[in-house]
DNA sequence: GTCTGTCGCCGACTTTTGTCGGAAATGCCC
DNA sequence: GGGCATTTCCGACAAAAGTCGGCGACAGAC
């Protein structure tokens, strides 16, 4: 995990925002002007960044360590809507819009990450149309992100979301477990809980679809895990 | 179900915009514009309006008749994501980005709708920044109705779905079916199958918090079902 | 009016998912 | 290295969801 440069400077801000596609193009003085009153937080692991039903306002950019985007049910279990990781920019709503937040943003491990105001890039956004086309297409992500995991939810099953999970965070034919990917939180990833995970992983292990070890899962047969993902 | 005006004229169309508040002030010069070009065409119930995966194009604008907006699975199961009315707009994604549209739109019902073309849309969006905002509140609405569909399908079960639906589709105490609201459809909206939405109709009338009859669903005990949607 | 296909209804059954109690294993702190 | 908290694992059970066959009611077509 990479950590911060410790306390960091609005001018390592501005270096950030121009590596991020999403402000490529923008010219040092708008990137100056996304950085006027942008606040620096760091977050300590489940640690709430912005609670559903927030006015949170502002776009947030994550610098370092991972967050996930949550939603709760009155029982405790929770559903990750997304995960995270550094360089990526969220709470488009409350960025863009004035609706309140509709989801809850937690931090998995220690993070750090900036708050521009929200005037700031929505004034932006209405000079340069590129910006504003930028946001859309992330707003566009964020959609289809979303609905193929109502697809998921609703038409396959728990090892079925499980092995196209797998399939999607494979890094060649490994999935590397960080500290806090525990089975709890691979659960609330599928919209289940930890004890039928652990029994779609021994499930998949039996017809020698996936090697699991504590650090990592290995995927020994790509084509059968493919078809339980159809 | 209002019918159509018979085959409709292109000012018929501006007029149609300038009503819908996206395009509210926008001036008639820019009305005329988003109109060029754009295709006007009637679907029979059934029919297919665009197909997940097609490069979709262009802003919908859903004049009469109703739609829906699915995903299907392998097995033939489908689950709404949007119903759509008249005067609604979508193919959000298609209009304003170049990605395939995600899901499938199909008619409930004998349908018509204008097709704005991509270019029209985008190059105003670009030169009205009020425009642009108006798409991003939009994208932004969707994103919330498919965060709280998530919520629904992974935290709750079919009957506390069931009376979240029919508390958001009341009108007074009376939920009135269409004709083309048959169990069917109402369990792809809710995620499950229709023998499983009948076993739960059947539930909330015998604990009298509904009262069923062939055209409507009635509301006996409003409290009652909102502690079952929680 | 009759016919026909769809829809609604029902009971019995299967499968999937969720729950519970508790035992092992592991990681972390001191 | 010992001790504690968390995580994993497991079997048995409970609840929810899905499947199946069949029957009856209804709406629309002719």
């Amino acid at each position: 995990m990479a950590e911060p440069p410790s306390p960091p400077r609005r001018t390592d801000l501005i270096e950030h925002l121009a590596r991020l596609p999403e402000f490529h193009d923008l010219g040092e003085a708008a990137l100056i002007e996304l950085a006027q009153g942008a606040s620096w937080r760091e977050y300590v692991p489940d640690e709430v960044v912005f609670l559903e039903g927030d006015p949170a306002a502002g776009l947030f950019l994550l610098s370092f360590g991972w967050l996930k985007v949550v939603k709760g049910s009155a029982e405790g279990r929770e559903q990750v809507l997304r995960l995270l990781g550094p360089g990526e920019t969220f709470n488009e709503i409350g960025a863009f819009t004035r609706r309140p937040t509709p989801a809850t943003a937690i931090a998995l491990e220690h993070a750090g990450a900036w708050q521009l105001r929200q005037n700031a890039v929505m004034d932006l956004a209405r000079r340069e149309p590129d910006l504003a086309q930028r946001m859309i297409e992330s707003m566009a992500d964020r959609i289809v992100d979303l609905v193929n995991l109502v697809a998921d939810l609703s038409l396959r099953t728990v090892s079925g979301r499980l092995a196209r999970l797998l399939i999607e965070d494979a890094v060649g034919d490994v999935v590397a477990r960080r500290r806090w990917e525990t089975q709890g939180e691979l659960a609330s990833r599928l919209g289940t809980v930890p004890d039928v995970v652990q029994r779609a992983l021994r499930g998949l292990e039996a017809e020698r679809l996936i090697a699991t070890s504590r650090q990592e899962i290995r995927i020994l047969n790509r084509a059968g895990l493919e078809k339980l993902a159809q």
